[in-house]
DNA sequence: ATCAATGCGACAAACTTGGACGTTTTCATA
DNA sequence: TATGAAAACGTCCAAGTTTGTCGCATTGAT
């Protein structure tokens, strides 16, 4: 039984193809456990374990330390096994994940949805995805590509705090070779933007990871500028969402149609939202959100289904977007719309 | 070793809590696997797999065939172990998830974000977190909550395909208990909808997961009607988005200013779209896209900001609206705005 | 009440494990 | 090129573990 626990141990211990572990690194971390074992064990206990097919490790074979790795591209194997309603949820976040994540971004995780696909045909539940369906309430744009070794230097120096070196060619520019100080990622857009300064400028940048061609890990230590912090510079308005630079919560009053009131019953705007009849088409809507360029996006996109009330600063806005958006489409188009009416 | 194997075998028979197996089902499948053991040994290994805290299975103590179980909430064990990348996106897709999936759908995926959490800790790699950030281009809506017991009916019904009895309140209704017989889930708005036929109706409806109190699986087989297909079914536009009922692709041409036509150089419309200058601050964006009311959706949010030429319907579409928002904001608000301009 | 199925303790035979020791191989250093 | 340290690998054997068998107790169905 002892055993059982330290092969167990010793198989937690070897790592993923790339990288391995040799046999005496084993035997002292199994040491550091309390397994008074001697070498010659660890070794018969690897060669053994790899004599499974169940356990895909394997060693190189001409290195005098021998140097230990799980086979890859198998999915993992876990206990307790996955179970059917997990492999779904697997299922369904894969597919809500296909059109935000990048494919480099999404292939770490294929192992996972494998191991899910293997699980719902052994169970004779493959028909469930035909079962299921997901309906954007965003139009789907292309993710912008990015180089998987990019992603993977990207990662690497976030994770170690280290700089790499990369080409980078910025719009309408010819690509140059950077040393970039890397301070964060940010997912916008179906598109991953590095913050991160440059050389040892101390400007903050946005750099679009689709536009490196490609990176190389420096061995220089990240230096974080004084009060940096991702979550801040995002919030300042940075990437240009919120409304006048900061964050800003408002008392909106909406006038809204019986679609709108219907759904924001479902899935409400704030946890203390009011809805109230003006009439019998037309609902008043009241509740306190943030005042970000996302929630006059999502305004607009209702077209005449919302009219503003209040905030006034915020109801003069449409007012001008009305106007502009009037004048530019009836300056052409009065003459051929019979349906227009003079204002 | 033939021990160990028969050891991993075992605790991949044994299900997570709420499920369980019995003794002599698992010497069944052992057999079955050609192990050639006794019941005994099967009792015993059971016994010393559940004394070690690594495996955190049990035992219901006063039924006469023992049933074993995985004991629950713990995150779960794999070999190969978590890899600090496969944490760190296991982190992301948690984050995009968060919005979209209604709480009691994301967890059960929790066990798998916290080995993830324990994974970045012990690695100290936890600072990645704030390395990260994801700026939504949709507003959050909060998502309807749905009854986490209901939850696992309605999978079980549709894995299984089995009907089940529920209390279901449709709008501005009392609750009455229904026999679902469900098609198909679709996720939308951040809201989940039971496509399904009620007794024994043909008529296909669309109940909202949130609305139902508590549900209880029914033992009667599911009757799919005649040629139907949940994707059908959605793409017919029973969730009201394609535009006129059916699908189209069209050819757009759009007329946009320069934070748009930066934003689709980064992440296009399709992949043949072509963007050419039309003046200094204006551009001509083309491309073949399919009519759908995302894509109005899309249009809209961005006001003046988007000058629909072609086609010709769709122009006529957006000037009609451009007029009902003018007429709706500037008759009450023409004296109160001085800036407005006289149109 | 009876029977079949299961759990559980005990025991001995069969098997596995793991340390000891020796030989071979490889690589780094003198 | 010689030398030595470290690792791999083969083999032996005693200690320890595993497993089938049997007997008895308990439980639930007929």
């Amino acid at each position: 039984m002892e055993s059982l626990l330290r092969y167990f141990d010793m198989l937690c211990l070897i790592p993923k193809a790339p990288n391995s572990i040799s046999t005496p690194e084993i035997l002292e971390k199994l040491q550091n456990m309390d397994y008074a074992v001697d070498l010659r064990t660890v070794q018969r206990d690897l060669v053994k374990l790899s004599a499974s097919p169940l356990f895909p490790i394997a060693n190189t074979e001409n290195t005098k330390p021998l140097r230990w790795f799980w086979i890859d591209n198998s999915s993992p194997m876990q206990l307790p096994m996955i179970s059917t309603d997990e492999a779904l949820t697997f299922k369904l976040a894969e597919m809500f994940l296909e059109p935000l994540l990048p494919p480099s971004v999404r292939a770490r995780l294929t192992g996972y949805f494998d191991l899910a696909d293997k699980r719902l045909k052994e169970s004779k539940f493959e028909h469930w995805i035909e079962k299921v369906g997901i309906v954007p309430n965003n139009l789907p744009l292309l993710p912008a590509e990015i180089e998987p070794s990019v992603l993977a230097v990207v990662y690497e120096a976030l994770l170690k705090n280290l700089r790499f070196k990369a080409t980078y060619q910025a719009v309408n520019k010819s690509p140059k070779i950077y040393e970039i100080n890397p301070l964060g990622l940010v997912f916008r857009h179906n598109s991953i933007y590095l913050v991160a300064t440059i050389f040892d400028y101390t400007d903050v940048k946005q750099l679009a990871l689709h536009r490196f061609k490609e990176a190389e890990l420096s061995d220089r230590i990240v230096l974080v500028p004084a009060d940096f912090a991702l979550e801040d510079y995002i919030a300042q308005g940075s990437f240009s969402y919120p409304v006048d630079n900061h964050l800003k919560d408002i008392t909106l009053k909406l006038k809204v149609n019986g679609f709108l009131k219907q759904m924001l019953l479902e899935t409400p705007l704030c946890e203390k939202q009011k809805i109230s009849d003006i009439d019998d088409e037309h609902y008043l809507l009241e509740a306190t959100v943030t005042n970000t360029e996302q929630l006059h996006w999502w305004i607009r996109s209702f077209g005449s289904g919302i009219e503003v009330l209040e905030p006034l600063e915020l109801r003069e806005a449409f007012v001008l977007e009305a106007e502009a958006l009037s004048e530019m489409y009836c300056k052409s188009d009065n003459h051929l719309n019979s349906k227009s009416t003079f204002l």
